[in-house]
DNA sequence: GTGTCACTATAAATCGATTCAATCCGCGGG
DNA sequence: CCCGCGGATTGAATCGATTTATAGTGACAC
């Protein structure tokens, strides 16, 4: 087995280890010559250095950890994206965890990371599990909470304003004309949803005369959407809603399918207008393109990062938290 | 800073650092007092060992590295799924690159991981690496091919036979009685997109009657697919196509919502049939369910786990050629 | 009482890159 | 001609977990 460690590099440029380990490191200590023939030797020999080895002594690696509550939701998808493009600015590199949901996935990956000292690990939490990531913090893995704030402020967090973002989706459906609302979500257990559920409640307050109707679901998918769908076409006619405001895009996408579905064909927006939540790429492809709320997702992942490397390189930093404001995007689904 | 070391767990537990050792990797060798002394030691120092010291000693990593062209593409998210859990199983973790179609990122992630001395690589290949492949392999780095066969059948591979998923796509539509079909795909770099079209026009050439136009695209993408959808509902009518064939189910998507977009309103199935390609689980939430032709994409990612971990294990073993036949979905937008 | 066997536990060596104190070299100033 | 200075280079120590050769212990047979 041909393993290529700086000895050999070492040993074919004519100097020492520890000159090989500057030429990579500290350039600027080592003569124009020697760093021109320990580069030839590295390249001759195809070194590539042991992160390992190279971990061990730096005492951290140069990885941040990622968990994601669902690694198939377009939304964290460009989350990741926006964090993976800052990290690699500063020659980081992003391993992502998907939690899905379950305490026991979200616990493992916390323990991975903390096993491969991590430089940080950036989460969107399920469980409660400030104790561990204080510990980790303790330990100098700095951790920034991502989509959603720390219920007691010590740690930095980035996330989007739910119940603006709740509020602002109905009243867009209440400006539109619409009376009889109905919101399709759950579980309840999870922040985003009961957060975006309160701001549609306090839009629907100032309203005497418009009504909000709670469906809560199992789950944030598709299925589920469509399954909640299915029951609304189900109704006669008039205790249909005249609007539904859904907890996420995906959620949204499986509501349109029933309601256009072979049979039902219940005319969006006309009779029952729909607007969603994140604003995925699907969302304007779908075949009545969907309003939906916007957040810059891929932002998010970004702040997160940077947060998180200022944090690492400090560890006294105060705590930030960052609320970016989400954005309405109107599209046809609600026009009309 | 509160770094706990094996070296802190054993002098609690009054026990050599080795024994401590022991205890984690081999407790058969280790009196049950001690075993119970030292996790006790263990668990109250909250210790959690260094995954580097443990690699640098080891020669190599306990996690797999993972390359994709598109980690937006559902399809990848499934295999990646699949290979996830697979090596779960086998206590490994699998760390995923987007290489998105770019020969500068595929390649970055080659260097990556093999400076962090993976397990073995999983690829989904876009520029021509076997030189690349064949040196990690001799370094003791095994490496198997996903969705794509090696050209020169050095390296084990496991993809899904397009060829028969083209012809099979098309047949389906001829068998519904359209003429005038359209293939839409690109770019023709990708092997996919080639293998999908050539199969197509396999099962075109049987049928004397049977035209296959070739529309080609910038990329996979529902963009591209909705400029290519709009460009053929511009088209006076009898011009159209009476059925596309997308080259995967993202292109699809754009295309059906060019076809029933306000204005075009094109009947489908009744005046275009469309079928995509992968079955992700946007083609059966779409307004018109869409056919496709679906792959067992958890299965392939299980399976080249399971390949890599053989060959992990013996490296002398003889390459393999897995092909796992893809299978046509009927939904309503070929149906009628 | 001694030798042997079977367990346990220990100490030291090891993996490979980095770092820092020590050394070397060449050259200008005294 | 020697000293001293500064930049270049070296080599040994280091990180922490694993492993291997070694030593310790007790039981048991002779």
């Amino acid at each position: 087995m041909a393993a290529v460690s700086v000895r050999d590099v070492a040993v074919r440029a004519g100097v020492s280890v520890g000159t090989v380990s500057n030429v990579m490191n500290h350039p600027e200590k080592v003569s124009r010559a020697v760093v021109t023939r320990v580069q030839d030797a590295i390249e001759h020999l195809g070194f590539i250095r042991n992160d390992a080895a190279r971990q061990l002594r730096a005492g951290h690696s140069k990885t941040i950890g990622l968990i994601v509550l669902d690694a198939r939701n377009p939304f964290f998808t460009d989350v990741a994206r926006g964090a993976e493009d800052k990290a690699a600015d500063a020659g980081l590199t992003v391993i992502l965890g998907n939690s899905d949901e379950n305490t026991a996935r979200e616990s493992t990956y916390l323990d991975l990371f903390e096993q491969q000292r991590v430089h940080g690990v950036l989460i969107s939490p399920y469980a409660d599990i400030t104790s561990r990531l204080r510990r980790l913090r303790d330990r100098g893995i700095p951790a920034v909470l991502v989509d959603r704030t720390s219920v007691d402020l010590s740690f930095s967090s980035v996330s989007v304003d739910d119940l603006a973002g709740g509020r602002v989706a109905v009243e867009h459906l209440i400006a539109q004309g619409r009376r009889r609302l109905a919101f399709i979500g759950g579980p309840m257990a999870i922040r985003q949803v009961t957060d975006r559920l309160e701001g549609a409640r306090r839009a629907v307050a100032v309203n005497r005369d418009v009504y909000l109707e709670v469906i809560e679901i199992e789950a944030l998918s598709v299925i589920a959407g469509r399954t909640a769908g299915a029951e609304i076409v189900a109704r006669p006619l008039a205790q249909r809603p005249d609007a539904i405001f859904a907890a996420n895009d995906l959620v949204a996408m499986g509501v349109l399918q029933a309601l256009m579905m072979q049979g039902a064909h219940v005319n969006v927006p006309a009779e029952i207008a729909l607007i969603g939540y994140d604003d995925i790429d699907f969302a304007s492809a779908a075949v009545v393109p969907m309003s939906s709320i916007r957040q810059p997702s891929a932002l998010i992942g970004a702040t997160a990062v940077e947060i998180l490397l200022e944090e690492a390189a400090d560890p006294t930093i105060e705590p930030r938290q960052v609320v970016f404001q989400p954005e309405l995007v109107v599209r046809a689904s609600t026009r009309g």
